[in-house]
DNA sequence: AATCCGGGGGA
DNA sequence: TCCCCAGGATT
């Protein structure tokens, strides 16, 4: 037992304490496909009853594919990170465009499918088709780096690459799929970044960090920013019950998806008002709040104006008015979506 | 408040 | 080949 190797203890430990119940656990590549993008960067508790959404509307590629952008972001909405979402429409088409509808078991063909990249390839490949491929997700390069004593940052170009070396290096000669399946539940459930639970561990006893007693410091952490704060005025135009939405740009924060319309400051949602005809009699500032990205911080400061009437001039291209309960349908951000929430609780309390 | 995260795309 | 970008959940 001791003496067998890594992959050999890990495979064990999945059969007996694993997570089996995973709804795209020995599924096609359609399912592992659509599972590997929703979980790149996002946690599978999160995942599961979007994955299950997405399966009962688009039960294969090509129901995908028939979609419209706008759907698919719908559907999308609250997961974050929109680019993967319109990928994986454009890979969709792509499936079917190229490839009759079937997915390519090739790693490279994968890799050519926007929205995947080396290790989304190599899950597919190891989950879908049983290919003895290395994955290398955030999981995974927290196991390697404490098993194996990898120091440095995981994102530095020279540690990623010792990790993905020790990857292939610890690859199994069959059962691949349960082994990749055995790495990232080991990860998720076990060597977790706090409170790993090491004496349950399979590999502890040649584990580098745990037998230096230093499981803490591996992987090393990411070097520290300073994230800036932007402000921003989110205009919420009211009409009795509809509200206007605008498009965003098919790139760049929220990109396709329906927003407010966003200005750099009060004056300038009033200016857009008056230009489009938006009556701002009443109008009113709703309590801000900070939404956090990656890499800065957003300060919204929402502004309600209820118009009597709808105006009539020209509308801005790339607007539409939506009753506030089809806009809570709509490819909607998070915190467009508390606002609409907190329009409608407003509602009902009178306020 | 701090931390985590695969891939795209431009420099 | 770097380096920057990107949203929300968890702790």
């Amino acid at each position: 037992m001791a003496g067998d190797s890594f992959a050999v203890r890990l495979i064990r430990w999945q059969r007996q304490h694993g997570r089996h119940d995973l709804p795209w656990q020995g599924a096609d590549a359609y399912r592992v496909w659509l599972s590997e993008v929703m979980l790149q960067q996002t946690q599978v508790t999160t995942v599961v009853p979007y994955f299950l959404r997405f399966i009962e509307r688009f039960p294969d590629v090509v129901a995908l594919a028939a979609a419209t952008e706008d759907e698919v972001l719908a559907l999308w909405s609250g997961l974050g990170y929109y680019s993967r979402g319109r990928n994986l429409h454009r890979a969709a088409q792509k499936v079917v465009s190229q490839f009759g509808g079937v997915f390519p078991e090739h790693f490279e063909q994968l890799q050519e499918l926007p929205g995947i990249g080396r290790s989304t390839a190599a899950a597919i490949c190891a989950l879908a088709f049983h290919q003895r491929r290395a994955i290398l997700d955030g999981n995974v390069k927290r196991v390697l780096a404490r098993h194996g004593g990898v120091a440095g940052w995981p994102g530095d170009g020279r540690v990623e690459a010792e990790l993905w070396k020790l990857a292939e290096a610890r690859l199994p000669a069959s059962d691949v799929a349960i082994y990749t399946q055995a790495l990232m539940d080991m990860g998720a459930t076990l060597c977790r970044r706090s409170k790993p639970r090491c004496q349950e561990c399979p590999v502890h006893t040649d584990c580098a960090a745990y037998q230096a007693d230093r499981v803490a410091e591996f992987p090393a952490a990411r070097p520290k920013k300073v994230v800036p704060e932007r402000q921003a005025v989110f205009l919420l135009a009211m009409h009795g019950n509809d509200i206007l939405l605008e498009k965003r740009p098919p790139s760049g924060i929220w990109g396709g998806l329906w927003s407010l319309p966003q200005f750099d400051t009060a004056e300038e949602a009033r200016a857009y008002c008056t230009r489009t005809g938006i009556e701002t009699n009443e109008c009113r500032e709703l309590p801000g709040f900070v939404h956090t990205f990656s890499h800065f911080k957003l300060s919204i400061h929402p502004l309600l104006v209820s118009s009597q009437r709808i105006p009539t001039q020209a509308a801005e291209a790339g607007t539409v008015w939506l009753e506030v309960s089809d806009a809570l349908q709509a490819a909607i951000s998070t915190p467009v979506r508390q606002l609409l929430l907190t329009l409608n609780a407003g509602r009902a309390t009178g306020i």
